[in-house]
DNA sequence: CTTCGCCCACGTCAAGAGCC
DNA sequence: GGCTCTTGACGTGGGCGAAG
């Protein structure tokens, strides 16, 4: 067997066990919105994204605990509880809005069109306030001078197809639907439909992705912001305390 | 050197979200 | 309501380090 045929092999098995798992974890039953590929479970077959959402999480908990409380959900409750959360970029820009300075904005694309990197320049990233081996922070947090995925050269080779056609290089416009008369010229029309919403739908995945790892990025930045502050009002407390109530020795 | 296990990025499909 | 955008899920291939 070849390496990939292997690997494939593998990860049949591993999806398998894995919907074993989901499925022995729900008694036995799995929602309709799993088997249809539904947003609500962890995706453990490679091991990418794996990182359930705030809002996954709690609808996973959330249908943990109906479940037990009620044993039966109604589909149509279902559905509700596992709906689609909206996007990163909505969910990061009223984050940005509660805690500013805390969590930037994800730009609208148009920086890399104008030939400039996008402008994540404001965000402050943990760089250096990870927790340490002896479970100290640092705290200093430095502004991040350049763009982040060039920093950790995760997407060296992304490029936004020039807008100016919004169309692929070998696309031809085809005529007017009017003058498409035979069935070959509707075969090639709707052949060249299909190739140009998976060019558009190729580089709306790779976008999709960026903005998925900017935006776990930024929930992790946040998180070591937050334990900075944490770290800091319990000294306070601990200060005031103190002061209040000295000891008398 | 080969095999194994893991991770990452990609392309595609499908379905919900959002806009007009 | 139809169209486009967004994103989870899935399958695939490649890279890399560890183990044999």
């Amino acid at each position: 067997m070849s390496k990939c045929g292997r690997k494939k092999y593998i990860r049949t098995n591993l999806r398998q066990m894995t919907m074993e798992t989901i499925e022995s974890h729900q008694d036995g039953r799995v929602t309709d919105s799993m088997a249809e590929g539904g947003s609500a479970h962890m995706q453990t077959q490679t091991g990418q994204n794996s990182i359930p959402t705030l809002a996954q999480v709690a609808t996973i908990a959330e249908t943990d605990e109906s479940a037990e409380s009620e044993g039966v959900i109604d589909s149509h409750k279902r559905r509700e509880i596992l709906s689609r959360r909206p996007s990163y970029r909505k969910i990061l820009n009223e984050l940005s809005s509660d805690v500013h300075g805390v969590v930037p904005k994800i730009e609208e694309e148009k920086s890399e069109e104008e030939g400039t990197p996008p402008n994540i320049a404001t965000m402050a990233v943990p760089t250096s306030i990870y927790q340490t081996s002896t479970g100290q922070y640092n705290e200093e947090i430095e502004l991040a001078p350049s763009h982040m995925a060039a920093a950790t050269g995760d997407m060296p080779t992304y490029q936004i197809p020039a807008p100016t056609t919004g169309l692929p290089q070998g696309v031809v416009m085809a005529a007017s639907p009017g003058s498409l008369h035979s069935p070959q010229q509707l075969a090639e029309e709707a052949t060249r439909k299909r190739e140009l919403r998976l060019m558009k739908n190729r580089e709306a995945a790779k976008e999709c992705r960026r903005r998925k790892k900017e935006y776990v990025k930024c929930l992790e930045s946040r998180v070591a912001v937050l334990e900075v502050q944490n770290k800091k009002l319990i000294e306070e407390l601990e200060t005031l305390r103190d002061i209040c109530s000295p000891k008398a020795d």
